[in-house]
DNA sequence: GTGGTCTAGACCACG
DNA sequence: GTGGTCTAGACCACC
């Protein structure tokens, strides 16, 4: 049970099974989580994060859903190898989901576009990410 | 659920909702309802008050924008302990935070940066949306 | 709303919501409900069943998960245009998947191994199904 | 929830959910207990009997198998009206069950039927497995 | 002890 | 009215 760094804030817009979601997601692809590391148990997690269990279930479910976590019946949640699930044809479309979601945003934010360029390209060489990574090909 | 009195008396020249809102905040004032007290349900207090339940949530509703009540998911409403209201740099705080959704989704999805700031551009370029709105200001 | 005959029966082994995301999934397969279709609302199939509303959100989200269904806030879920969302790996990884059910299930039952092949080809002669449909490719 | 009277004596020679059993059983059988009434939860019986939970679901499972209680998932148990055992044909039922579960998923993952097939030997010559286990009885 | 399914019923955002 | 998120707490299957 690697106890990495979890974290929600109630009230946010965003629903707390998304939020764990999400750094769950960011810590498998920041190497904090690695494949076969074991996840707090849902109920430990809920009474950690003062959360209701059936909150932790539905993220679990999401992860186990997108192939990033796997479970064990009776023993727990595991950080599943890394494998990419989706056809090519879907990765473009929740590609330009994602697009989509944050242009929404901006605009609701009035943002110009030059700034949402920015602020992307900020975050992407923040990160001095270019390539895939070399196994990864559906 | 600390039953305070509560009446309203249709037929008044006040909205109903009105008369709720000025009713539980006096409530508060004079300590009636303290901190941490539950408020009756929506559907509980139209049923008791014989109105419309979206006439207590528009109640409710400004209750907690003025920073008298507070929403906890699933389990009603309670008066609040002190309100804060965020802006400013909270603009920024939200696009930053978009930005990171639309990476992290990528970087699960197995794309390149170039990917990234490609699909942007497109989705830019076809918004055709160059500027802010005059009337808006950072 | 084409109402299809939808059955869930309590009790039995199988959870309430995989009931019914199997019966949609075969009802879309057959072609019983087509692209545009719009599905019962979740509250009124779950009057009709006679089960929790949550339940049928559970087997919607499931099948909008699969790309089976989708959802248009405040108006209701439809079926979605037909589409392979998985990789070649992934589809291979769930059939794999379903094939040990399958034979967990009769090794449970004690049945043969010839027996299990002649019930599958029963099946498969029954539906007299043997090519891919010419638009599916991942 | 019937509060009919429920007692048990530690120490005693009969097990604890024995005594719980039959005294149910009596009680049903007087007609303290009709159909459609609810038992004590789990929890609270075992609480109210100063007993290990795990003791009032022994009772209660073999109460269910025997046809007197019936669950009913998240609500509780209630007195069964009447109970059907199952078997004979149930077993071939399954069987086709099983094998109707793997074609719906093989049709929608868009396999063809020989790949359904292939996919069935490979695991069937994998297991090494033909013949019934000699004791067993169709 | 683990996860999984289900019920009941709350508020929320959207149309 | 629609779906979506959340809480609380029940039983179930597995280890």
């Amino acid at each position: 049970m690697t106890s990495f760094h979890l974290q929600v804030t109630t009230g946010a817009g965003t629903p707390i099974y998304r939020q764990i979601v999400e750094q769950v997601r960011l810590a498998v692809a920041t190497g904090a989580l690695v494949a076969g590391d074991s996840m707090p148990s849902v109920r430990s997690l809920a009474e950690r994060l003062l959360v209701n269990a059936n909150t932790i279930v539905k993220a679990y479910a999401e992860l186990v859903r997108d192939g990033v976590l796997e479970s064990q019946q009776g023993l727990g949640f595991f950080v599943a190898q890394r494998r990419q699930i989706y056809s090519k044809a879907e990765r473009r479309r929740r590609l330009r989901h994602a697009v989509d979601a944050l242009i929404h945003e901006a605009v609701f934010l009035d943002f110009t576009a030059d700034e949402v360029r920015d602020a992307v390209d900020e975050k992407l060489t923040e990160l001095d990410w270019h390539a895939k990574s070399p196994g990864a090909k559906a």
